[in-house]
DNA sequence: ATGGAAACATACAACCCTGTATGGATCGGA
DNA sequence: TCCGATCCATACAGGGTTGTATGTTTCCAT
């Protein structure tokens, strides 16, 4: 199923998509949470009225829907991928980095956004809690390909995870020099071993390209 | 200043009280967030008007700052506390968890709820994040007093803490012997170091009787 | 060019929530 | 007893959001 497939930010263009509502929304969603998805403000971004929506939409649960649809397409398998095809133990843990600061495979503000949204959703709940399990057990089978013991493979995972979670969650943005100093604490913490110097600085000049800048939040009370 | 002090749950007492309402209101908060705390929806639960509660607040902002206010008298310093008195490494550990598990001390739902929170409003966060970071040097200064170098020191308090947040924030609620079976790697994920089995056995028999009953979530689309 | 569907505008009804203004009931103290 | 403070009910205004019903325009195909 094809994913959003935006022409251009051009706002000459007259007629809107079905998935020019879904970007809109998607943004609102990212930014200021899922009671910000309404029609009135997307309309107003989009600079159409309201039955412009109701045309492309059948109401506003199914825009919510095809949200969800979009987290799925968009962030499941993506660390499950990078771990499988990794030969050794050292190099799928800083694949498994690399992936959470390419922000270009792994949305972490969209997955932080469902993730908010699941905790007012039962369905969502569910859907996200599946995500997760698979997720953690992706990185606990890795652990067991390279002799960890089951129950410490699935603990590792979790922490090593659950850590990651918590990172997107408090919205934690620092500078790649202030990383590169952490990254020894958090390999030997994660796996139990000490890096090699050298795969380090390799990896650090890997990602350094693919920093994110920083991004501003949203937030009145 | 006092907490909440209801006297009972009796629904005979013709007068409420300010606390009657917050304590509504943060049981909307834990259970459905922010944007559930309504002073229409809360005079329903409490059998009154809307024109009880301006009687006692301003508006709506006025009780949200008493919730925040409940959140900070009660969560804040908990851990840090059990960590100062702590004489060796295993028991600091073994106390901080004790006090996760202890839901008297610290209530991690009202902590989640108020952390969702802080993701929808700027003065929120500001204060959360300053309370993260206090606990987080909490432990980090707890790993430093037992010979862990400084940074190795705040990545596993991260590590340690965070783990926690996104235990929370998923709501995992698994029975006992369960995690007991987690307890060693665990332990050793954070520390580095392997657990005593007889103290990871009276650990397990000390907070046996504090586990708490796994709380249904609400939720609807 | 023209009929018709696609895409959007307009207008209206219904609901929900906040805030305010004001009236009514209850209770203790002088 | 009666007066005033406390506590709550009633009523209304205002703003915001979702749907729905119905025009109006644009554009393509025949």
């Amino acid at each position: 199923m094809e994913l959003l497939s935006t022409q251009s930010d051009d706002d000459r263009q007259p007629q809107l998509t079905r998935n020019d509502w879904i970007k809109a929304a998607l943004d609102a969603l990212i930014a200021d949470g899922v009671e910000a998805v309404q029609i009135t403000t997307l309309s107003k971004s989009l600079g159409v009225t309201r039955g412009s929506f109701y045309w492309h939409f059948e109401n506003r649960n199914a825009l919510l829907t095809a949200l969800l649809e979009e987290w799925r397409a968009k962030n499941s398998d993506m660390m499950a991928e990078a771990l499988t095809k990794s030969p050794t133990l050292q190099d799928g843990i800083l694949d498994l980095f690399a992936v959470w600061v390419d922000h270009e495979k792994y949305d972490p503000s969209l997955d932080q956004a469902v993730r908010d949204w699941a905790r007012r959703s039962g369905e969502i709940r569910a859907i996200v809690e599946k995500e997760d399990n698979n997720r953690v057990a992706a990185i606990a089978s890795f652990f067991e390909r390279f002799g960890y013991e089951t129950t410490e493979a699935f603990i590792r995972a979790r922490v090593i995870y659950f850590t990651q979670l918590s990172y997107y969650q408090l919205n934690i943005d620092e500078p790649l020099a202030k990383r590169a100093s952490y990254l020894a604490a958090y390999f030997r913490c994660f796996t139990g071993q000490n890096i090699d110097d050298e795969a380090a600085t390799k990896f650090l000049h890997r990602i350094a390209s693919k920093i994110t800048p920083p991004e501003t939040l949203p937030g009145q009370t």
